[in-house]
DNA sequence: AAGATCAGCAACCGCCTGACC
DNA sequence: TGGTCAGGCGGTTGCTGATCT
């Protein structure tokens, strides 16, 4: 079997299970403190009876600031069923393109879909015969269940996905939108699958709303208001309904071929009206 | 009210890889 | 060049709360 790491052996007494809050404040203090330099050493210099590993994966899965917990929206969903198609299991890869969400609750998340769909299949494959009436009630009488086989329960209101960090203002952005020629990219149905086929049309687009953002930004900041998503109602450029279904592959492999290339610096939207909205582009990416 | 079932989530485990000696 | 170590990753397990019978 594989080797046992020299923190977690029996020699040392390590506490397992799950994190008291002073443990966590513990560890989270440090850090804040120290930063990270060795995982292995964090544990004795932060006062915790845990291994490395463990104060690892407590960091990154729970204590990261920057990361926004809670349920996943339907954007996210979006992105992580079509980075899944192109990436597979590569879950930190996954990870890396969805801000704020961590490669074990991406993984969570999917097996959680997938087992829920595995068994749908099985459902549906037997139902003729049984006309569906082995499926558990607590699953048939779920409240929220949707039609589409997502039955995922959805409080009311839908969780909101933070617009953050909005790009630092840049003349380029400006520049770039005027340059482009091009309004808006309105419509898009999700994150992923949305894209036009033309990533030089794309990138225009996107140049558009880096410069509606942080000019909403640049104002919400003076006004010391949180700046809101904003909502995009008109339609014109390339990025049209006509135009989806031949890009999705291009886009995503562009964006899987290139490792700089995250979705942590898109903005999506969530106001509903315009579900998995790709409300900017990484500037350095639209604009090289 | 109690037990059964399920989903969601936190954490552990085993393995792999790269850096270092 | 091979061994050791630490970090990282994906798979899996087990706990908890919600819901239903």
């Amino acid at each position: 079997m594989g080797r046992v790491h020299p923190c977690c052996s029996e020699e040392k007494k390590v506490r397992k299970g799950l994190w008291s809050p002073e443990e966590d404040e513990r560890l989270a203090s440090h850090i804040a403190r120290f930063g990270v330099s060795c995982w292995s050493s964090i544990p004795e210099l932060a006062g915790l009876q845990r291994c490395g590993k463990s104060c690892r994966l407590r960091w990154m899965n729970y204590l990261r600031p920057d990361l926004k917990r809670g349920r996943f929206s339907q954007q996210e969903e979006d992105l992580i069923i079509a980075l899944h198609k192109a990436l597979g299991n590569s879950w930190s890869q996954i990870a890396a393109r969805l801000p704020g969400r961590s490669d074990n609750e991406i993984k969570n998340f999917w097996n959680a879909r997938l087992r829920k769909k595995i068994r749908q299949k099985e459902a549906s494959s037997s139902a003729s015969s049984t006309a569906g009436s082995k499926e558990p009630a607590a699953r048939r009488n779920r409240p929220n269940s949707t039609e589409n086989g997502d039955d995922r329960i959805k409080p009311a209101p839908p969780p909101v996905f933070t617009p953050y960090p909005f790009v630092p203002p840049s003349p380029r952005d400006h520049v770039a939108a005027a340059a482009s020629g091009a309004s808006s990219c309105d419509d898009y149905s999700s994150a992923a699958g949305s894209f036009v086929a033309d990533p030089a049309a794309a990138a225009a687009c996107a140049a558009v709303h880096v410069g509606y953002a942080t000019d909403r930004s640049a104002a919400a900041a003076e006004s010391g208001v949180t700046p809101t998503p904003p909502s995009m109602t008109t339609s014109t450029s390339a990025c049209t309904d006509d135009a989806r279904g031949s890009c999705d592959d291009g886009f995503l492999r562009a964006m899987v071929d290139d490792p700089s290339f995250l979705f942590g610096d898109f903005y999506l939207d969530s106001d509903g009206g315009h579900h998995g909205q790709i409300m900017s582009f990484w500037e350095s990416h639209a604009f090289s």
